[in-house]
DNA sequence: GATGAATGAGTGTTCATTCAT
DNA sequence: GATGAATGAACACTCATTCAT
């Protein structure tokens, strides 16, 4: 009954070979990723993928614009919108923090993508993009947290862009120099550490 | 006088090689980087490579070991040994969000070697022990600086880790957000983010 | 008119190489022989090959496909169904010891896929399979005869396994100690004692 | 004490080379076999072993003159010399469907030398030389036998012959129609149907 | 006798892509 | 929308061999 796989159209075809695509970046790296593996993935024929997307530079940006977009997914999913300002705040700078954040994606597949952005300048812009969003929403977070009284903080963009700075550096390298047993203890130690760091801004 | 290129030997050619090989790296990503290139860039045959690395990951982790140990040398050029313990503290920290550390590497090859290190154990390996040994040389110079008085710091293996995490954000992250104008006053604020979240430890 | 080599289908295409494959093998043996000599002699580019065959050892196994294909075919037009029983018996040992058999294949190519059989066990599953359908032919021929009278053969399997080491042997060895001139006289020769083993048996 | 594998000279370690070279043979087949292959696992340089053959082909030829040298040896350590003349005959034959004979060599290693033999003149001249060897020291010991009563044979040359076909077939390939089970059975069957053929002869 | 440096041709295979169907 | 035929460049690597040491 169910003719799966064969004529689909763009919409449903498009976003399945991104997601494949991430896969065997994230199995094989950027090095080993190619269109011919994906298509063997899904069992289809190669030239279907660059009937889609023309060629392998364009299903990169895709791929990118994919990534991002999950991440702003995850982020909405994980903020806190009520409580006292003091609470809101640290809940803020815990998502960074987070398990949920943390394992949004593959760090493996995320060094890949941060390879190609000095090559390819879609794939910067993209980041660029996405970090303005970001430090926009923590902005706008921030200022509505301190409009409610009480905390100050003299430069929101600034602590916002500290926030990004400390987060990236735990998510990304923790595991290098981090053991199992002492992670949630570095985790709190950090979040300490970055509210330190803010209020004392 | 000097017959280039013909009849060297293995202490001389090997890392000719390995430096040859990062450039291309560099200009061609990971993912673009291969022997036959590294060999015409250097007029050499490519088999010649073979001849010393016997393969293409022998050549990435040798270059890996190349870029740990540069990275060895440029904190040794810039530790400072003097002064009293509050100016040490400080210089210590200033080091890793000095302009010199930042440049010390590309970020580009930087990326492309850590989206390799989940694939390659002897990639990973190295960086665990890269790691391992700045946050020992970090603990070692902080123990120093708290012997000799006034500042005290609860746990400086955990001060390290902070420190290392902090910075690697910095580095790696800041060209996404920060714009070229705001450079120098941002890596300012991260120093004294660093000292604040420190002595908060 | 005909358009040759462009645009073909596998149908036209596969046997083409396989054939093509046989004669450099012949001509460089299995050690000389590779796919980039194939696509030269057939002035198609090697990685056409292998979008057909996806590997040498698909290559391989197709070319034995092939041979055993055409010994079958020759079998059948050497193989006589009238007569009376004796004459049939001794037309059936004859087919095995004649020009046309001995020169249906080339020994070197033989040889070559012979001493394949040890390490691929495709090709041993083929030639034992070939050896198979060899054997029963030869017993349900040998069956008819004596049905229809007068000779007794104790184990026809039995007879059939003799007559094929005899012919083998014959066959593959015969040019490395008879010269020329004797061989003539040496087939006649052979048949009578593989006659005399047979009815012996 | 023992400088093992350190300086040898010609006379010890050609032998040992050609050893390696068929057993890398019987592994990895001709189209397998490589210089580079034998010198890694012997432990040495392969330019040491060009340095005793010059070439591969010298090599090649070097290992066929070891194989029927071997062949010789194990011929004369099988050869009966005593007992009556009926009794020899039949010793005789066996000798060549007998285990040890089976069991001289490998049979892949045999085939891949016979495929040579069509390009390489050396080898063929070689192999029928040996050949030769073998016919006339058959026909020696028949004509012994004969010349000891009883028995007669109209011409000893043409009854070596006979022999050497019909142990060739079943030698090299009687395995691809033979079961385990029934192994013993046929090889007497095989002497039975070659004491026929000779005698009938 | 033995090894290391170097070459250059050649291996099988992968790759992105184009074109026709 | 989807596949197959075809290409040509590139890939990592192997090979036999030469030469200098």
């Amino acid at each position: 009954m169910d003719t799966i796989k064969k004529r689909q159209n763009a919409g449903v075809r498009k976003p399945d070979i991104v997601r494949n695509f991430y896969q065997v970046i994230l199995e094989e790296g950027i090095e080993g990723a190619s269109i011919g593996k994906v298509a063997k993935r899904m069992g289809i024929h190669p030239s279907l993928i660059i009937h889609y997307f023309q060629n392998k530079e364009n299903l990169i940006v895709a791929l990118v614009d994919y990534i991002i977009r999950r991440a702003g997914e995850i982020y909405r999913e994980l903020i806190v919108q009520s409580g006292d300002p003091g609470t809101r705040l640290r809940s803020l700078v815990a998502i960074f923090f987070s398990e949920a954040w943390y394992g949004m994606s593959d760090l493996g597949g995320d060094f890949a993508i941060l390879s190609l952005s000095g090559r390819e300048p879609r794939v910067d812009a993209r980041l660029r993009e996405m970090y303005a969003l970001l430090k926009q929403l923590i902005v706008g977070e921030l200022e509505k947290i301190f409009k409610e009284g009480g905390i100050t903080v003299r430069d929101p963009k600034r602590a916002a862009e500290i926030i990004i700075s400390m987060y990236e550096g735990y998510r990304h390298f923790k595991h290098f120099y981090i053991e199992e047993g002492d992670a949630e203890k570095f985790r709190e130690d950090m979040i300490a550490s970055a509210m330190a760091a803010l209020t004392n801004n």
